[in-house]
DNA sequence: GGTTGACCTGGAGCGCGCTCCAGCTTCTAC
DNA sequence: GTAGAAGCTGGAGCGCGCTCCAGGTCAACC
């Protein structure tokens, strides 16, 4: 099963451009073509694109991501190496949920400090 | 007691240059002057971009900072409107995590999955 | 065979959040 | 009184990650 680019675009939730866009910078591998020469995404394709999307989602950036690409395009010898990016995205990935979660902890505290001034029901009483 | 600016950059956590970035954006009310017309940050205006930084951390948009940094100027009457935008963001912030949690689950398949492979001890074995 | 619509390429432009720079003033220490 | 450090202003520049555009090709449909 092959996509048109508009279809893979649909599937991946990228945009056109933004799929264009990864191959120039060879963050994906040029896409077959079809008889007329546009691009035919393939299962694998987009499987490589959902990944990536993954790691975009994490905040993963770019010139990381093609390393990895690169390293992937190397085969099995590169994946001591790939493991290795993937543990310590990971071990960021939670350092910034850890992050995160500290701060929802002061907003908590703003937002009650907000009902306190001015009673629980400000939301409505101002909407 | 006040800060110069870099003594405030220092404590903040941000560059000089952010600072004074921050002030021509108007997300900080310009700060007092000394005597010879250098900035003279309160702890007051610490204690305000200690929050500032705490948004920025948890990914809030310059402008909607701003927005909010023009509401509490307003002082009490915009404190429902301040509520509604931190609550709003509480939200997203907890959508982000949740977001980042599933991310982290596949990233964890992926390295089983490179573990798998190789063995256990590739880490060591291609170090 | 003309029009429409999806896709193509190379390259320019953009919004964000800073970051850097030139050229100047002011204070402090020697 | 001079050197050096710190700060000032206005404005330009930058890295990131797209996004948009002009001008062209190609296949399909009326």
């Amino acid at each position: 099963m092959t996509y048109a680019i508009a279809e893979a675009a649909h599937r991946s939730g990228l945009s056109i451009d933004t799929l264009r866009y990864y191959e120039r910078i060879e963050l994906i591998d040029p896409p077959a073509r079809d008889s007329s020469g546009r691009r035919a995404y393939s299962d694998d394709d987009l499987a490589w694109l959902g990944f990536l999307t993954r790691l975009r989602t994490t905040g993963m950036p770019i010139k990381l991501m093609r390393e990895y690409a690169r390293l992937r395009g190397q085969g099995i010898a590169s994946v001591g190496q790939r493991k290795r990016i993937l543990q310590q995205h990971r071990d960021d990935v939670r350092a910034r949920i850890d992050e995160l979660r500290a701060c929802l902890g002061i907003l908590d505290y703003k937002i009650e400090n907000y009902d306190r001034i001015t009673g629980i029901d400000v939301q409505e009483a101002t909407a």
